[in-house]
RNA sequence: GGGCAGGUGGCCUAGUCUGGAUAUGGCGGCAGCCUCCUAAGCUGCAGGCCGGGGGUUCGAAUCCCCUCCUGCUCGCCA
């Protein structure tokens, strides 16, 4: 779909100023929108005052003398330097009902666009189970690609597997190595918890005895000289990992389009292929003991150590080396690549940026970090079992939430309710972890994660649930988006809001601030409630058919809302 | 020590990029609201030196400088 009704009159307003402004000799001004409380959008002038050389106050008065109304403009009225303008209501509701009627799903979003993006995200070392200290990965990640796709983009998600490296073997050696039953396994039974405890006993073993740590070692050594039987076993465990960690994710509503083995880059040359054209560069210098690095002071890398070692004295590659033969090989499959991380890549990606500009790379990946969620003792660590996993959040939300459908559902089919139970219990854990701005630190608490009240995903999902029930109730009625008929204040509310949603995609997608859209669906979701406690619908007489397109299309919205964020919308609850 | 991020009522949080009209919501607390469409709801009340100090400005939560607290980081780890 085109731009919204919204879009249209804000996009309007701001051709109006600026030609206004014109008229009296202003041509470069800086003008941006704002949306009040009393008016639907205004424009400050002071940036304008002082290019013009008058009073804020003077200015607006002179613009609102110079606009009359037209298009979706009713009017445009100065105040303490502000230019409030007020919205052609009739065709602001009744396009948006309209449109949103129209389009059904799909409202809200862009056309396409043809851009090609690559989301990368999670990416958790193959290990052990997710805990909830990197939860925000998948949810961010998994939540923006779904706003991006609503902004017309191509979206594909993808997963970097790191099948390379010193963990992974220690992994490989302890599933190997130690006897099945010699060790504790978790008693949940998926392959990443069972594992889990095969690398905690190989890590405790390899500290207490030489032998094993020298066995490791000699397997890292092979495995480093691309010994075929080795790296097979390593990326066979990975594998096996994996699959535990796929059913975690797809708990939460996530799958990813492509997971991407970092060995793979090993295997066909291109991190050898990176290694060569990084050494002609002029930044490449190298040390006695024979490892390259690149020098990054010119490149705003700070501190005592502005060196970006990319070989091993025995020439072989590091992570970040084969991470650059990764990215130049998404610039081939995409447009723009968004690398979701935790915050202590900052400078590991910072790096990153540098050698591929070295490289000649024209692209860059963006990044979006956030910050680890601790819990209140401290950090996470799986090896020291201080650790919440991703799957006993769920499970405790889920269980939560079914003690809550019981309660007031008895007369639902146990299917029923453990079918919203699930639903309820995602949403309210991927609600909590969106709505909070990713580079704030969290500290987990089980309250908060597992809120169902207030700014919550199922309070979203509530509303959703009731217009359903309205509809359902009303048993027919005739679509009717007269916007004469919808005048009270609480309807007049809700309309704007869902004239909203495009904007906020967009913010959400384009600018990356997903966090936006939580604030969005509470403020839809509260307005609604405060229509539905204010305003009779079904029993309403003339305005009944009118009221009845109103839930729809705010059931309609809602669900949009609750798509984009990866939160099932339930039919009843 | 250097770099990066966060600090907003008892708790959580929006707003900071792009300075502007009474600082956004939620949790918890208190007081009300189901003979009417799901009370996971609605209404009202209390609660704030926007970490602290300077500066710029007609105007600062927002910009600049200093400072304190918290997290991350400064590997021939991944």
């Amino acid at each position: 779909m085109n731009m919204s009704v919204r879009e249209e009159f804000e996009a309007q307003a701001v051709a109006a100023v600026r030609k206004a402004l014109s008229s009296i000799g202003v041509t470069d001004a800086d003008i941006h929108a704002e949306i009040p409380d009393n008016y639907d959008l205004a424009i400050p002038c002071f940036a304008v005052s002082k290019k013009a050389g008058m009073p804020p106050k003077e200015i607006a008065e002179k613009i609102c003398s110079e606009i009359s109304p037209s298009g979706l403009i009713a009017s445009a009225s100065p105040l303490n330097g502000y230019v409030n303008f007020t919205v052609k209501w009739d065709d602001l509701a009744k396009e948006t009902l309209e449109s949103i009627i129209e389009n059904g799903s799909e409202y809200g979003s862009a056309p396409k666009s043809g851009i090609r993006v690559n989301v990368e995200h999670t990416s958790t070392n193959p290990t052990g189970p997710i805990h909830v200290g990197r939860a925000r990965n998948p949810i961010i990640g998994d939540t923006l690609a779904r706003c991006l796709r609503r902004c017309g983009h191509e979206v594909a998600t993808e997963y970097y597997v790191n099948d390379v490296g010193k963990q992974v073997v220690i992994l490989t050696w302890g599933v190997e190595n130690i006897p099945r039953g010699s060790v504790a396994e978790e008693d949940r039974d998926k392959t990443d918890h069972r594992l889990v405890a095969y690398y905690r006993a190989a890590n405790a073993r390899m500290e207490a005895e030489s032998e094993v740590s020298e066995q490791i070692s000699e397997m890292l050594r092979r495995f480093e000289a691309g010994d075929a039987d080795v790296i097979q076993r390593v990326r066979k465990t990975a594998e096996a990992m994996l699959d535990g960690l796929k059913t975690t994710l797809a708990g939460i509503n996530v799958a990813l389009d492509k997971y991407t083995w970092e060995s793979d880059f090993i295997a066909d040359g291109s991190a050898a292929k990176v290694v060569s054209d990084l050494k002609s560069s002029k930044y490449a210098g190298r040390t006695e003991d024979g490892s390259w690095y690149l020098d990054l002071k010119d490149f705003g890398i700070q501190g005592k150590n502005t060196k970006f070692t990319f070989t091993r004295s025995d020439g072989t590659t590091l992570y970040t080396t084969r991470d650059l033969a990764y990215h130049i090989d998404k610039f081939t499959r995409s447009d723009r690549a968004i690398d979701v991380l935790g915050e202590d890549q900052k400078l590991g990606s910072k790096q990153l940026c540098s050698a591929l500009e070295i490289l000649g790379c024209g692209r860059m990946p963006e990044a979006m970090f956030y910050s680890f969620v601790s819990l209140p003792e401290g950090k996470m660590s799986t090896r020291k079992g201080v650790v919440v996993y991703l799957d006993d959040l769920i499970d405790e939300a889920v269980d939560r939430a079914k003690g809550e459908v019981l309660a007031r559902r008895p007369d639902l089919p146990a299917e029923k309710v453990e079918e919203i139970a699930k639903a309820v219990g995602v949403g309210a854990v991927r609600y909590n972890i969106i709505r909070v701005q990713p580079e704030k630190q969290l500290v987990f608490k089980w309250n908060e994660a597992l809120n169902f009240d207030g700014n919550s995903g199922p309070y979203l999902q509530y509303v959703h649930a009731r217009a359903c029930s309205m509809l359902k109730k009303a048993d027919g009625y005739t679509q009717d988006a007269d916007p004469s008929k919808l005048t009270d204040e609480y309807e007049v509310r809700l309309i704007k809001i869902l004239s909203k949603f495009g904007n906020v995609l967009r913010s959400a997608g384009e600018l990356r601030r997903v966090h936006m859209l939580p604030a969005y669906g509470h403020e839809l979701a509260s307005a609604f409630n405060q229509f539905y406690a204010a305003v009779p619908v079904i029993s309403s007489g003339a305005n009944r058919n009118a009221r009845l397109t109103l839930v729809e299309c705010s059931k309609t919205v809602l669900a949009n809302v609750l798509d984009s964020l990866g939160i099932e919308a339930p039919e009843e609850m």
